[in-house]
DNA sequence: TCTAATGTACTATCCCCACA
DNA sequence: TGTGGGGATAGTACATTAGA
């Protein structure tokens, strides 16, 4: 056996101690739902990141290289190169698929979409911080249309918010025409999704792909990302078109949401129909709560009054009573009207106060008197 | 046009370290 | 103590470029 032979005898023993980890089947399920990514896109979403301390962390090119080849010996991946001058594309096999539990075929490289799918890949990383947590991909939607289905327009991704919120994600590279944006737009509208449901799936893509497929492709906005300002500003323009032309939107907020955004460098879309919402919610509540504090003050004093009134009526006699109405309707009809029954209730309640104020005040001087003539009497 | 130099993506190997 | 992972470095394969 020759020196080198030798040596490939002990790498070949030292692969067959191939141990799968973690982060091998985060690279699996990476590489399975985007269909093809490059080796520069699988260091960035695997072995590199920010560290407890706050500084970025990678390991060698020549180590990630290493690791894929493991996985690919392994039969996880295959590696495929493409074109001179290009990273070569890494794809999930069989057996990487099921590895990861995903019903679904292996990719095909398609030299049309090629820049186009990688530049997805490229976008999702830089929309999710090199994690790609809270998205998910064109490939997984198209997975899970059963025939017979229809959601509409399939995007090239959704990224997901903490509470639910759920926007469709579109990268243009090539372009399309004014009318066929406004065709876009308009479809989009028509899936808007006016309020995030309490039960809503949130973080979880898996829930989160279930429930957007059985909604028939409901979204609470669109995101799209632009290499060509031209063209950005053309949709933007079909955008504004659709929405003068739909009344959409929940309590009062317009939520039919496009925003168009350049692709260098990605920026997510704002995450907050979901606290607006709850906003709204609460809100509402304390309207609500307020609105029945105050319609039951309104008839506690209506019970009051009732109760006053029953009291003066009682206290004054017909006499008085008829005499406090009389002055009341003498008083108005100077005005050119008649009292109403409201009025007269008053009236007689007011009657009543003024007669108990006579009577107290008549009771306290009985009372003084009462006194001088004892303090007299005693010689005080 | 041929050929050597150069560039780029990727591999092989050695060696050290951490961990079970 | 055996084993896998990762850094360092040398090497391979292939395409492109530049110069004779």
């Amino acid at each position: 056996m020759s020196h080198k032979s030798a040596r490939n005898s002990r790498i070949a023993k030292k692969s067959s101690g191939f141990r799968l980890q973690d982060r091998d089947l985060r690279i699996a399920r990476f590489v399975a739902v985007h269909g093809y990514v490059t080796t520069p896109q699988l260091k960035l979403f695997a072995f590199e990141g920010w560290n407890d301390w706050g500084s970025w962390e990678s390991v060698s090119e020549q180590a990630v290289y290493r690791r894929l080849k493991v996985l690919c010996d392994a039969g996880l991946l295959e590696h495929q190169r493409t074109w001179y001058g290009d990273h070569g594309i890494y794809r999930a096999t069989r057996g990487g698929l099921e590895a990861v539990g995903l019903d679904l075929a292996p990719a095909r490289l398609d030299r049309r979409d090629y820049e186009h799918d990688l530049r997805v890949v490229d976008l999702a990383l830089g929309l999710t911080d090199y994690s790609c947590d809270g998205w998910i991909t064109e490939r997984l939607i198209r997975s899970r249309i059963r025939p017979g289905m229809s959601i509409g327009r399939v995007p090239d991704g959704l990224i997901l918010g903490p509470g639910g919120e759920r926007w469709a994600v579109e990268l243009e590279v090539s372009g399309k025409e004014a009318q066929r944006y406004y065709d876009v737009c308009d479809r989009y509208a028509d899936r808007h999704r006016d309020r995030i449901p309490d039960d809503s799936p949130g973080w979880d893509p898996e829930e989160q792909l279930d429930d957007y497929v059985g909604s028939g492709g409901e979204v609470d906005g669109v995101v799209w990302y632009f290499f060509s300002d031209k063209k950005r500003r053309r949709a933007l323009a079909a955008a504004e078109g659709v929405i003068a032309n739909r009344h959409v939107g929940y309590d009062g907020t317009d939520h039919l949401h496009f925003r168009f955004n350049g692709a260098d460098p990605p920026s997510p879309p704002l995450l907050e129909k979901w606290e607006e919402q709850r906003l709204a919610e609460r809100e509402a509540q304390e309207r609500e709560r307020r609105r029945r504090e105050e319609e039951h003050r309104r008839r506690e004093a209506q019970a009051r009054r009732r109760k006053l009134y029953q009291r003066a009526w009682n206290y004054l006699t017909e006499k008085e009573r008829e005499r406090a109405v009389k002055d009341l309707v003498d008083e108005t009809m100077r005005h050119g009207r008649h009292p109403s029954e409201e009025e007269k209730r008053q009236a007689i309640i007011d009657a009543g106060r003024a007669k108990h104020r006579s009577d107290r005040e008549r009771e306290e001087r009985k009372r003084r008197r009462k006194d001088a003539v004892r303090r007299f009497l005693s010689g005080q």
